[in-house]
Formats: C-alpha cells, structure tokens, sequence
DNA sequence: AATATTATCGTCATAAATACAAAAAAATGT
DNA sequence: ACATTTTTTTGTATTTATGACGATAATATT
C-alpha cells in the first residue's frame, strides 16, 4: 500500500539526571559523526535484534559511561519523522537518577555533565526530551521520595531538601518537609552524623528498601511552597 | 558491529476503552492473517515514513474504527524480541476512551467490544497492553475527571459514578463523591433531566471544557472506598 | 568564652477526606 | 388519588493532611 514503509531504525536515548556541586544536572555526550557533529547529545544508541528495550537502554547506559544496575525508566516515544534529518529514526528515551557518587566514569570533553539550567544546545530533539524528563521526574518527586537515587548512600535531610528544591524549583518548609520525609517508608535514622559541614553536623539517614511508586498520597504538592 | 542490526518493524496499537453494557469494554478486532491467525487482538498498524506516531495511531483508529478526533495518549513501548512470533515488531502502544454513542461503526464478526473482565485469548502481548492501559486509566482518573470521555455528552452523576467504580474496582460513597465532582472544572449542570428511569429522573450534567490534567490534586483516593 | 552557623523541634489554623442516614421526588400499580 | 417502590438528593461531624510560622540546642571556629 502507498507509503506503507514498514521499517525503521529504533534507538534508545537516556536523560541521566544527577546533582553535582549543588545543580541538577544532565550528562551529554558530543557527537563525533554526522549529522549534529560536535553538538551535544544524551547518550544512545540502536536497538539491537536481540534485546528488549530495557537491555538496549541499559547497554547504551553501560557502553557510553559505564554506569550500571540503576533506575531507569521508559519515558515517552518520540517520532516525529523530521527528528532526524537524514534518515527515519525512531527514539524511545529512558531517563534515570543516579548518585554522583557511583559514577565512576572520569568526564572528557567529550562526555561531561550539563547544568539543566543552561543546557548548551543540543542535537535532535534533545532539548524536548530533557525537558519532558524533568517533568517525569517532578511528577515521580510528587508521588514518592525517588530522590535518594541521586543522593548518596548515607544523606542529610538538609542534603534531601535541597534536592527536592533543586527539582521542584521552589524553596520548601524545612520543618514540614522533615515531617513528611519522616513518615516515609524506608527511610531509617543512622547514628552517624555528617563531617563536611564546618558547623553543627547533620544526622545521617539512608533507604532501606526501594520501593518505588509504593506511595500514593502526593510526597511533595505542586502549588506554592 | 556484532548484532546491531538496525531497522525494525514498528507498529501502533491502541486500547479502545468504552463503557457500554455497564461493563467497561476494549474494542478488539479479529486477526485475519498469520501469525495469531483468527485470534483477536487491539487494533494496530504499521507505523508510515510520513507520519508521527501520533498521527499513525490517530490513523489505524480512524480506518479501523472510524472513530474519530478523540482522545489519545501514547502509553507504552513494548520491544521485546520474542513478543512478535516471526519477525521483530516494535509497538508504540496508545490507548483511549471513548463515548460509546459516538462510536458509529457496526460491531462485526471482526469488530467487536469485550468485557475486560472477560477477554478472549488474545494475540502478541496484548492482554499485557490492555492491563497496562488499565492501570494508567486508573492512575489518570485518579488525578482528573477523565470518565467523562467515556460518557454520553449529557449523564447523571449516578452514571460517572459507576463508572468510576467500574474502572477502580470498588464501591464510592454517594455522597462523598457528589461533593467532589461537582467542584471539578467543566462540569455544568443542565436543567434537564434523564427519561430513561423508570422512576425518578436524575438531573443530567454535561463536561464543558475538555481540561485534562488540569486538575492535579488527586481526585479519588487509592484506599478503601 | 563568645560568636556564628546549622540542625532540630511543635503548635495552631485551615483544608481535604471520610463516615454516615434521612427526606424528597417521581413513576407505577392499585 | 393514594400507597408503594425506587432513585435522587442533601448535611454534618470526625478525622486526617497540609501549610504557616520562630525559638532553642548543638557544634565548630575564633
């Protein structure tokens, strides 16, 4: 039938979300092939025949910045045809929170993080798909605590605090969100306390169980702060 | 490189959810070729060079179905290798909810509603799809009236009730539930009044503005009813 | 010992959610 | 026309969640 091409190439893309040096930031990739040659990118790759999409984005993830067994989740399909401007290119982007401080790959000038803030510009359709990354992750941010993912593995509240700031955009109630966080399932008390701060240490807090999307009731409420 | 093969099939399906028979029903239509020859399975298509995935799945519904200029949201992409028998489809997975009176086409031997409580064997993985476009109904009306798509234009609020009881699977207090929709957004109130009953009529309402996710605060509650 | 900074804690007011039952309106049948 | 039946419609009290708000305690530094 006229037009019926039934075939296209199919590529995972993935917003890897962390906070470093007090930003929320995004790791790029800058491309060294056509087309965007020496733009920014998120990290991708093909769908290979013999992985689902989830094995594809997680050996895109592990090829590119050797970051592995993490959150990811899908995020949206994006297929406009003139997204790519050679050819039909088909993206399912994934997106994940990590820890700053289990990426142990070393930055280059060719793989670096981004503040979200001010993103250089970027290849493709990127921008949109960050953009609607960081709308996922303050919808998941609403709904349950997810971000410890960025934290390290021993935090202060203050530290979490400021995370959910950081996303969210707006400043929140220290007393009030200690009072929410506390009641969450999976956070425990540690008797450690925090030594980097040059004044009075912070109680240190961890998650036991990961137990994503088990909360329903809004974490964090969308109207003012 | 090694197995990176790269071009794929890719392929639209869309749940059709509808509530007619005070059932909540999907629409399924009858595989006439192999594989899952004469199995039944949500309609789908492959997706053109020419169009989004958008458009490709506003397309399969409308030649399908006839339906029309409805509501549709991308759902889920499901890539597994081994869902397609032969060869390897992706399939970019759209649901919606329609009105049944306005759907015009004669249901078939090929074209027919089911029960989602009581569905056929189906073909691929589509009993996984339709699960999963359940769950996300459930999660849409939880934050915003989106029922109303599934009725007539003019309803009583006896009919957006049981159908909200229908997709949540639990029983709603009467009053409770009076109090909260008749807050929401877009809902008008007609002095008209429904026939149908053989006793009391109901007063009939309609949705004016179409403000999906407009409304974030949750609208009915995950816990016991 | 004084100072500066950060962590920690509680209450009141308001809003939202939930549980719960009785009365009014219309159609039907006698 | 009246009684019966069925369905619609309405309010209040209780509990729970949310949001606003400022003072004190702990530690490191000088």
């Amino acid at each position: 039938m006229f037009n019926e091409i039934k075939t296209h190439e199919i590529t995972v893309d993935i917003v890897i979300l962390t906070i470093k040096d007090d930003a929320l930031q995004v790791l790029l990739v800058k491309r060294n092939n056509e087309p965007f040659k020496d733009k920014w990118a998120i990290p991708g790759g093909y769908v290979r025949m013999s992985e689902n999409l989830d094995e594809a984005a997680m050996r895109v993830l592990k090829e590119k910045t050797n970051v592995d067994n993490i959150y990811l989740e899908q995020l949206y399909t994006f297929g406009d045809p003139l997204r790519h401007p050679v050819s039909r290119v088909i993206t399912c982007a994934y997106f994940a929170l990590i820890r700053a401080e289990d990426f142990n790959v070393v930055t280059t000038p060719e793989i670096a993080w981004h503040k979200v803030s001010d993103l250089p510009p970027l290849a493709f359709d990127h921008k949109e798909i960050i953009e609607y990354s960081l709308k996922r992750t303050r919808e998941r941010l609403e709904m349950c605590p997810v971000a410890y993912q960025l934290l390290n593995e021993k935090f202060t509240l203050t530290e979490m605090q400021k995370a959910y700031e950081m996303i969210m955009g707006k400043k929140l109630d220290k007393r009030n969100f200690r009072k929410k966080v506390i009641t969450t399932d999976g956070l425990r008390e540690l008797n450690e306390f925090s030594k980097s701060s040059s004044k009075r240490p912070a109680r240190l807090y961890t998650f036991d169980s990961i137990k994503l999307n088990s909360k329903r009731a809004h974490f964090i409420k969308k109207g003012s702060g």
